[in-house]
DNA sequence: CTAATCCCAACCGAATCGGTCGGCATTATG
DNA sequence: CATAATGCCGACCGATTCGGTTGGGATTAG
């Protein structure tokens, strides 16, 4: 259970993107020198950020990467999911899930609550929140 | 980002014997039939959890296998963490750990909070609660 | 002695991870 | 128009993990 290296580097890029205000497109280069992220690798990262919608690009000589939305739209669980897949962690948590111990098994509370803890945990941070530095809550 | 069946496998299993207040140990093949885990699997999931010292085995005819401790002095991140490593997500979270972007790094104090999420939510549950199917808090 | 049971090591196919490489498409600028 | 900067895309690669299986050995109650 560990957070693969792709989605770290993915959130970094993220506030990357969101620290520099200023409206004209970041380069890929420049986010992975900035955030020391192996350039060929960043590229794939954000291809899955645009195709989940939290990054557009623009391509030609002056091109680059911004954030789609405003960094106080963009929830880190956006992110997160974007690379990661579902936050879901076992298959046997959505009620319709084909699991047919379903009823009895005690032991699915316990993903339930963690589940909740884990998109709870990162649905209540923004990117916005993390440029500060003040966390909320 | 996902548990293992082997973790799951695990978790059911720790519940059957939690379960099973009987004091005679409960053979592998008994607790393979009752999650319906594949036995030889299930046999290298209990391997794990003896080496954590979670569980303990009689070998020989009458032998099988019950909780080392009383189920109330077992929390799920036990089982969790014998089964799938160190609960912590991200290497860079532990202060000691080589990041050297340590200090300007905002997105660590995501996998912090995330870390205490997950750690919060598994330990405050034993498998005694899971038994009684009250879950507190 | 025998059958039940745990113990252990080796192996396997499939998937994922963390990257790299090479080339094509687009576009601003001169 | 030519060029260079940039994004886009697909193929490939080695290492690791996952989810199991197979086969055999050690232990012990009856």
């Amino acid at each position: 259970m560990r957070i693969s290296s792709r989605c770290e580097y993915g959130l970094r890029a993220m506030v990357f993107l969101a620290a520099s205000e200023d409206p004209r497109p970041v380069p890929l280069p420049e986010i992975a020198a900035g955030e020391g992220i192996p350039a060929p690798f960043l590229e794939r990262i954000l291809a899955r950020l645009r195709e989940s919608g939290l990054v557009k690009a623009t391509r030609g000589v002056s091109g680059g990467y911004q954030l789609a939305q405003p960094p106080g739209d963009i929830a880190v669980g956006d992110v997160v999911t974007a690379l990661e897949g579902p936050l879901s962690l076992v298959g046997c948590v959505p009620d319709d899930g084909g699991c047919e111990r379903a009823e009895s098994c005690a032991s699915r509370v316990v993903w339930r609550r963690l589940d909740s803890a884990i998109s709870g945990a990162l649905n209540s941070i923004t990117l916005e929140d993390l440029t500060r530095e003040a966390v909320p809550r």
